[in-house]
DNA sequence: TTAATTAAATACCGGATGGTACAATAATGG
DNA sequence: CCATTATTGTACCATCCGGTATTTAATTAA
């Protein structure tokens, strides 16, 4: 999983994954079956270790403001609890699906979809308690904290300065709340 | 250069390029000497066709917001010049660095950097004017609208409806004018 | 018409990839 | 203590990669 979040996805060969885990080819194959498997476990575990805590921020009981900061913290400081990785893997992966097999794709298409209602809801939510005042349906403010949180994860992934991003949020995020 | 447009840099191999321009490899050694030196030549060309056009829109006499415009228009219709190919080769090639060779690498680099500064004297022309009048830096402003530009396109290369990318465009940039 | 020169394509190289057969090792049962 | 079973890692496969040597074809010169 650290292999995978900080390398470039597409350039991150199996034998590589062995040599730096001490694993043999064999062994991973008959764990996994596959590189899709791999990549499939991988993106699972990620979801399990670091998008599970994101969503229930999202079901918390504190305001949209509130929230949104700690989303946006969340965002561009990332990975504090591991050392070094910076940006997301699960938004890596979106962003290059061609080289993700069958069944790791469709996983993150899950996973996906699944932020995507879980940031809709979120807004209505806010919405019925008037903390979200900008004009937009929340489908499409789902879209839009969606789209800028790519964004980010995608500057600090490239090794953008984590302040200018965190500041490049809080502008795109201005006008929502 | 339409190949490397539409498809994923680090998925088309050289043999795939000699397959489709019906070229053969030699022939294409003997013109570009390597692979860095055909995408070299490819991003400069993309550079003078698609690039330099937009370099200058940035020197219109037109106000601020109908520049603006002008660049959300183009950046998301994109490439109505050719059929199909989505987003822009520029910003590909910067996602993908590690797939890129020595020569491609710093050529993308220095066109980066034209891009900021192009788009900082654009928004400190835009202040003298009046017409820019969100309390920010010019050099932060310029950072900021390169990153929404840069995530529409990933966005369009990735299959978003343009509708949709234009109106993420069209809010991420209100509070600027 | 033939010889010399230039162009282009076939066929190949070493290396890396995803994936596996098989031999060697470790763990078990009697 | 040995025979059987399960586990592991070495060595290998076909395929593709970027890059090139060599042969074939086309052009020119005489």
């Amino acid at each position: 999983m650290e292999a995978y979040w900080k390398e470039d996805i597409g350039n991150l060969s199996l034998n590589e994954v062995c040599r730096r885990s001490g694993v043999s080819k064999p062994g991973l194959y008959r764990e996994f079956s596959n590189e899709d498997g791999l990549m499939k476990a991988v993106i699972i575990r990620y979801q399990e270790q670091i998008l599970n805590p994101v969503q229930q921020m999202l079901h918390s009981e504190n305001s949209f403001r509130e929230t949104l900061d700690s989303l946006v913290s969340f965002a561009t400081s990332a990975s504090c609890h591991h050392e070094s990785p910076m940006g997301c893997l699960f938004i890596k992966m979106r962003e290059s699906r061609s080289h993700l097999g069958e069944a790791t794709r469709s996983q993150v298409d899950f996973l996906e979809e699944q932020a995507l209602t879980a940031f809709k809801k979120w807004v209505e939510r806010s919405k019925a308690k008037g903390e979200f005042s900008a004009d937009m349906s929340s489908e499409f403010a789902a879209t839009y904290i969606d789209a800028q949180i790519s964004s980010a994860s995608s500057q600090l992934a490239r090794g953008e300065d984590p302040k200018i991003v965190k500041k490049i949020l809080s502008v795109a995020f201005s006008m929502l709340g």
